[in-house]
DNA sequence: ATATCGATTATCT
DNA sequence: GATAATCGATATG
């Protein structure tokens, strides 16, 4: 049963000195790690996929235009929660990299829930139906007890896979969180470590850019079904 | 299976 | 005025 994919070992946060080094090592190391939601509505889920931004001379990087009212998070201390607002839709997060006046930061593209899914399901905005007495046709949630909801697998997947998504189970917003400190168990939103080790890493081109796009600083667990799905076409 | 489109706003040219 | 580190829905093969 330690398939290790739900560990009951304690979660201790990354320090900030995890955070001020190259984003590509930082995004490496995150794959594995897990992002908490201390709420009234309590949330956890592994990180398995992120890709790195590096600071102002990479031009895919909201740093490439400067340290403005948007990005100063970026170029402040390592270690906190980045907020942009996308497409006139979605929140996606970022954990700021390098030392403080250095920018850099990771996107969190793709978590595996471990805790709290019926809390994400709510936040995404889904009905959730609970089987009473016959055959569910549902699949098992982690770490679930007996209050399970059940979610067909495309919507369990959907929770957590994709930048917009994740936010969004997580109940993330940039008024709410840009700027948070992610090193802090006492912040509503941080990032600890189990002692998980992951394998089959996997790197790949950054997902929906348009400028740099030769660069392999996607990193991803390989065959893990949160992963998000590159979409069909790319621009 | 791939392709296209609308949503809806912050930011930049 | 155009674009964007996206998503969900719809149309078509």
């Amino acid at each position: 049963m330690p398939d290790a994919q739900i560990s009951s070992a304690k979660i201790h946060p990354l320090p900030r000195a995890f955070y001020s080094r190259d984003p590509r090592r930082v995004a490496r190391e995150l794959l594995g790690k897990i992002l908490v939601r201390n709420d009234p509505r309590p949330r956890t889920a592994r990180i398995v996929e992120v890709e790195a931004y590096l600071g102002e001379k990479d031009p895919a990087s909201h740093s490439a235009a400067g340290n403005t009212a948007r990005t100063s998070v970026l170029f402040g201390p390592p270690g906190h929660a980045y907020i942009y607002f996308i497409y006139g839709n979605h929140y996606c997060l970022n954990v700021s990299c390098e030392p403080d006046g250095q920018a850099g930061g990771v996107l969190f593209r793709a978590l595996e829930p471990l805790s709290g899914v019926e809390e994400m399901a709510q936040a995404r905005g889904l009905e959730i139906h609970r089987p009473k007495n016959h055959g569910s046709k549902g699949l098992d949630l982690p770490n679930s007890d007996s209050t399970n909801a059940e979610l067909s697998h495309k919507e369990l997947i959907n929770l957590t896979s994709g930048p917009g998504r994740l936010s969004e189970a997580f109940s993330i917003t940039r008024p709410r969180d840009n700027g948070c400190d992610l090193t802090s168990p006492a912040s509503s939103l941080w990032i600890g470590d189990d002692g998980t080790r992951v394998r089959g890493i996997r790197t790949s081109p950054r997902i929906g850019i348009t400028k740099a796009t030769d660069k392999p600083w996607r990193y991803f667990l390989h065959g893990n079904p949160f992963v998000s799905r590159v979409r069909a076409k790319q621009k």
